[in-house]
DNA sequence: TATTGTTATACTCTATAACTATA
DNA sequence: TATAGTTATAGAGTATAACAATA
C-alpha cells in the first residue's frame, strides 16, 4: 500500500533504537552513552584540556563544564592544574574511571552484538563495511556522535 | 590504535547525521522531519482521531495537542469535530496539506539519493534489505520513530 | 464515572553572554 | 587584551497532573 522506508528513515529509526538500547544497558552503570564517548575522548587524549576535547566534539565551552562535572562527580575523571597554563585543566581518567571506561567497552561488544543477533557473520561484515563507506565519505569523524555537536 | 567502531555506533552516528540532513532540506518548507511523520500517519489514518495517532506514534495525549497545532497553524491539516462523538476530532489533510506531504515525499527521495551517493545501486539494495531485517527483527514499526516515543 | 482534548506547571537541556583568573 | 573555565540566564522541549466538555 505504502511505498518502501528508505535507507534514510531505517538508519535514523534504528540509529536512535540502538541509542535507547545502549542507554537502556548502561543505566546500572549510572553513565549515559555520551559520556563513553567522552571518557573514550579523554582516555585517547590524556592531559588535553576541556575546550580543546570539547572542540574535537563540537561542544561548546560551557556546557563542557556540566559534562565534565559528571564524570569527575562519579570520580571517573580528575581535573588537574595544568603548570604551563594554570588557566587550563589537565583532565585524566581515574583508576576508577579506566576500570568504568573498559566496562563500558564490554557492555558496547554485548549490546553490538544483540543488535547484530539476527544477521549472520557475514551479513554483519558486510553491513559494517557499508556503513563505514557511508561514514567516511559524508565525513563522520570516528567516534564523534553528531548528537554532541553544536553545529553552526 | 583504537578497536574499529562498532555496528551500532555507525547505525546512530549516520541516522543522526542523516535527520540532521532531512531537517536542513525541509527548512524551506517551514516543517520539520516529525512533521512529516504525522502528515503520514494522518494521511494513512483519515479521520482519526489525535489521541487514537498519538497512541500508534507512542506521542502522549498533551504532547499532540501542539503536535497538532504546528500543522494546524500552518494550513496543513483540519480538526473537524467526530459528529458520533463531539469529544474527539477527525483529523484531515487539507489540500495544502496534501501537497506539502507531496513535497516532502520528494525532498525524502533526494535526501535518501544523497545518502546513499557513495554506493552503487546494488549496494544499495543489499544495505536496504539488511536495515529492513535489523528493523523488523527488532519490532520497529515501520514509518514510527523511536524519538517521537514516550517510553514508560 | 470515564474519556478527549487542553492547559498549567515543573523539570531538563542547552546556547549565549557576562564574569574570574590567569596569561 | 586574550584565553580557559565558570556561572547566570533565558529559551525550547516535554512529561505530569489538573481541568472542561462530552459521553
Amino acid at each position: 500500500m505504502d511505498k518502501p522506508k528508505g535507507v534514510a528513515f531505517l538508519l535514523s529509526q534504528l540509529g536512535a533504537y540502538g541509542a535507547q538500547r545502549f542507554a537502556e544497558r548502561l543505566r546500572p552503570l549510572d553513565i549515559e552513552p555520551r559520556h563513553v564517548g567522552l571518557l573514550r575522548m579523554i582516555s585517547a587524549n590524556e592531559g588535553a584540556s576541556q575546550q580543546e576535547l570539547g572542540e574535537r566534539m563540537g561542544v561548546v565551552p560551557s556546557r563542557m563544564v556540566s559534562f565534565v562535572d559528571d564524570l569527575e562527580d562519579r570520580g571517573l575523571v580528575e581535573r588537574a592544574r595544568n603548570p604551563k597554563d594554570r588557566r587550563a585543566y589537565a583532565l585524566h581518567l581515574t583508576e576508577k574511571g579506566v576500570k568504568m571506561l573498559r566496562q563500558a567497552m564490554l557492555i558496547s561488544v554485548e549490546h553490538n552484538e544483540e543488535l547484530c543477533a539476527p544477521l549472520s557473520q557475514d551479513e554483519r561484515d558486510v553491513l559494517a563495511q557499508l556503513l563505514d563507506r557511508l561514514a567516511g565519505a559524508h565525513n563522520l569523524v570516528p567516534g564523534v556522535h553528531p548528537g554532541y555537536r553544536h553545529l553552526r
